[in-house]
DNA sequence: ACCCCATCCATTTTT
DNA sequence: TGGATGGGGT
């Protein structure tokens, strides 16, 4: 029965086997740590701990119901299903919803995602007449975000001089109203937003001592995974919880923090030792993952980090081949570079195309590989970017869901009063609302009563709206006896929102429906798996629940044979035999956001690090030296990461090249004495970091100007068709009218018009038409 | 009430 | 460059 701990190494099996008590657990990237967590659960178990009493805290759903299959298979399904198991925003919201009432709130509260929270203060500072270039919506919304993240309520704003007056300078006097409202109009709504779900939770254990006797008592032992991905709201909650009993076992990676800008802190997993008593620290040092060329590499990196733990990574794989480095012209053909090296590794190695992935630093450049991708007839899968729950047609059945469960919900009734278009404008809406406020009821008890309330609206919109009250009862009254499966299937048709998008016969229609169809399916599944697990019944509120709090990786279907394309970010944790780490530049990564201190620079380099580990057998780093960005092509310059690996580690296939803008080193840069006649090459607004390279100033010279109409000779290959010439004209305002000919002379003349030869000149560097 | 067009904004990462 | 939003026209 213990044959699993066999299966540890030394280093591995100390935490394991440690019962009681407060424990670090430093773990390298590939050293093992899910199979640490997960034996330790498992240990527990059989030393006779009820499973009733354990909680794990992972960082997404899908790292809990993994870890949880895997200790079902040691201990047995029954048992471990009983585990508390998840994230910390789906664990805590279950237990909110237990507690709810305490707060004020009722228990089948909406979650706000973050469009409907963007949603809700969008409307706030339209009703306020608040300037909304000055007011950003999404600014608005991080600010609150962070405050709340850090435990400041509303009433702890207007009591801190500093926070409101840096909001001042910020040019948001008002930040504070907003908040204000904002909280208000959830309040009201019967919702919380994802950082409510932490903020109440630590509201809950400090307001109510008998609630959190209650959990302390019941959640003897604790675990938390990527504990350096916490914030202090979640610290809190995790303090608080494990006071009593002080069976504490933290799990992470201080290398691999890349979550600061959400508030995660990496104070947390450095200062563990400090918060508890007699603290136990493991560390996990040996890698089983990685070549030892690339182990190597990415420790010469990390190395660079002031603000670290000590810890050694090493490795008994083979040394394998160096990490290659490849330069491109242009990002187009750092895709295509990708493309082929991953066609011919297919073909030379056998390869599956699951064997690879593409990281990169934001999710624009995800377009360059898609083409290229594309080009090759590589099957590729991007995660991240538009989750499957986010598009619209299926966004539009939450919403009713929602409603079901909770009509208060405002953001889910906007969604869909009038959608099927059902004769409820936005005038009636705007009536509502007003109504709505005066009363402080929600919109649809005022629709409830609209014969008790003088609303100037006539009685035939009146009866509609009385029929999409009726509609919802109907809905309320089936989802106490069916599941939700069955309650969607039947909201589908009886709304009519099938019947609409039935209308629609382009292909992007067809998808719409398919994507129904495919939720409606998601949904029998999950009634079925709740079931089997015996955990529920497949209820709406359940389903729905998950919805709100699924990762992105959640979603995944990992049935068919693909190429990964994603964020670094959204790679932790994973890892792939082949991968290729791509747009190594500065500005881009390092984000030229984030070089400001070195905090942020070293945040870069972490994300470097959990980039290059995620790699087996072979890694690639690739950059380009022109890129398109807003729509520019604009210069770029190898990355700084790129000369801080040992060089030995490196196979170039291209010449080097040399940074003609030399990036200081950190110690340039944020040790000097004096920094105050220090310029940091933070770009300004409007005009980038730097021009164009010489060369290119040259020729846009040469083939100026560009906005006036009139005849220009253009350096083109000889082998080029007049007709892919005409096929890259098509764009833009500035027309090119004609294009003469390429004649022996390898020039082409082309009559254009305004702006349409710079156009036509860029789109060449983009083809790699001009010679550089 | 709906559709089309223009303008604006963005590219740091997401539970 | 492209997507998202909002205004104006019908």
């Amino acid at each position: 029965m213990q044959d699993y701990l066999n299966q540890l190494n030394e280093a591995q099996l100390a935490p394991v086997l440690q019962k009681d008590g407060a424990m670090i657990v430093i773990a390298g990237a590939g050293s093992g740590k899910t199979r640490v967590l997960t034996y330790r659960i498992a240990y527990l178990m059989e030393k006779g701990v009820d499973a009733f009493s354990i909680l794990a805290l992972t960082f997404t759903n899908k790292a809990a119901r993994e870890m949880k299959k895997r200790i079902a298979e040691i201990v047995g399904a029954s048992e471990a299903k009983n585990l508390w198991m998840g994230t910390f925003h789906s664990v805590f919201a279950k237990i909110l919803r237990i507690e709810a009432e305490r707060l004020g709130y009722p228990s089948n509260f909406t979650i706000y995602d973050t469009q409907d929270s963007q949603s809700v203060i969008r409307a706030i500072i339209k009703e306020m007449n608040l300037d909304k270039d000055v007011y950003k919506y999404k600014q608005v919304y991080s600010r609150i975000s962070s405050y709340k993240n850090s435990l400041i309520t509303v009433k702890a704003y207007f009591n801190n001089p500093e926070l409101m007056e840096a909001d001042a300078m910020a040019k948001m006097p008002r930040l504070g109203d907003i908040y204000k409202a904002y909280v208000a109009r959830c309040f009201k709504a019967g919702a919380m937003d994802f950082d409510d779900l932490l903020l109440k939770t630590n509201e809950l254990l400090t307001r109510f001592p008998e609630v959190l006797a209650k959990y302390q008592n019941r959640f003897r032992y604790i675990l938390v995974d990527e504990y350096q991905d916490t914030n202090h709201s979640q610290y809190l909650i995790v303090r608080a919880l494990s006071d009593r009993f002080q069976n504490i076992c933290v799990v992470g990676d201080d290398a691999q923090s890349i979550y600061a800008f959400r508030g995660a802190n990496i104070n947390n997993i450095l200062n563990f030792q400090r918060d508890y008593d007699d603290v136990k620290v493991y560390r996990l040092e040996q890698n089983y993952r990685s070549t030892k060329n690339i182990v190597e590499a990415a420790n010469s990196i990390i190395d660079k980090n002031k603000t670290k733990l000590e810890k050694i990574v090493w490795t008994e794989n083979e040394p394998g081949n160096k990490i290659i480095v490849n330069r491109s012209m242009t990002d187009g053909d750092e895709g295509r570079f990708v493309a082929s090296s991953i066609f011919e590794n297919k073909m030379n190695n056998q390869l599956k195309n699951g064997d690879f992935a593409i990281l990169y630093r934001t999710n624009a450049q995800s377009r360059a590989m898609e083409d290229a991708l594309r080009k090759k007839d590589i099957p590729y899968r991007i995660y991240g970017g538009l989750s499957f729950y986010q598009r619209k047609e299926i966004k539009d059945v939450i919403a009713y869901l929602r409603l079901i469960l909770n009509p208060k919900d405002e953001e889910a009734l906007k969604r869909v009063v009038n959608y099927p278009a059902r004769g409820i404008g936005n005038t009636t809406i705007e009536k509502l609302i007003v109504a709505a406020n005066h009363y402080n009821r929600s919109i649809f008890e005022v629709m409830e009563h609209l014969d008790k309330i003088d609303l100037k609206i006539n009685s035939g919109t009146k009866g509609k709206l009385q029929d999409f009250v009726t509609t919802i009862k109907s809905f309320q009254v089936l989802n106490e006896s069916y599941n939700a499966f069955e309650i969607a299937e039947h909201v589908v048709k009886k709304t009519g929102l099938l019947q609409e998008l039935k209308k629609d016969a382009t292909p992007e229609g067809i998808a719409r429906i398919e994507n129904i169809e495919e939720l409606l399916n998601g949904l029998r599944d999950f009634v079925e798996e709740q079931k089997e697990l015996a955990e529920s019944s497949g209820s709406l509120s359940e389903f729905l629940e998950d919805v709100a709090l699924a990762t992105d990786l959640d979603n995944e279907k990992g049935d068919d044979d693909r190429v990964a394309l994603m964020t670094i970010h959204l790679a932790k944790g994973l890892e792939f035999p082949y991968v290729y780490v791509v747009g190594l530049e500065e500005d881009l990564f390092p984000s030229g956001m984030s070089m400001n201190t070195r905090e942020e620079l070293e945040e870069e380099r972490r994300l470097f690090y959990v980039a290059l580990t995620r790699a087996e057998k072979q890694a690639y780093l690739t950059y380009a030296q022109t890129r398109y960005r807003w729509g520019k092509l604009i210069d770029a310059e190898p990355s700084r990461f790129l000369e801080e690996i040992d060089e030995n580690f490196l196979e170039y296939l291209t010449p080097v090249t040399e940074n003609r803008y030399k990036p200081l080193i950190d110690a340039d840069i944020f040790d000097e004495v004096d920094k105050s006649n220090l310029r940091l090459r933070k770009p300004t607004k409007g005009t980038p970091p730097r021009g164009p390279s010489e060369e290119q100033l040259k020729k846009l010279r040469r083939l100026r100007p560009v906005n006036a109409s009139g005849k220009e000779k253009v350096e083109v290959d000889s082998n080029l068709k007049i007709g892919t010439l005409v096929e890259h004209m098509r764009f833009g305002k500035g027309k090119i009218v004609n294009i003469e000919g390429v004649g022996a002379d390898k020039k082409a003349e082309i009559n254009f018009e305004n702006g349409g030869l710079k156009k036509l000149l860029l789109r060449f560097a983009k083809l790699n038409i001009l010679e550089n």
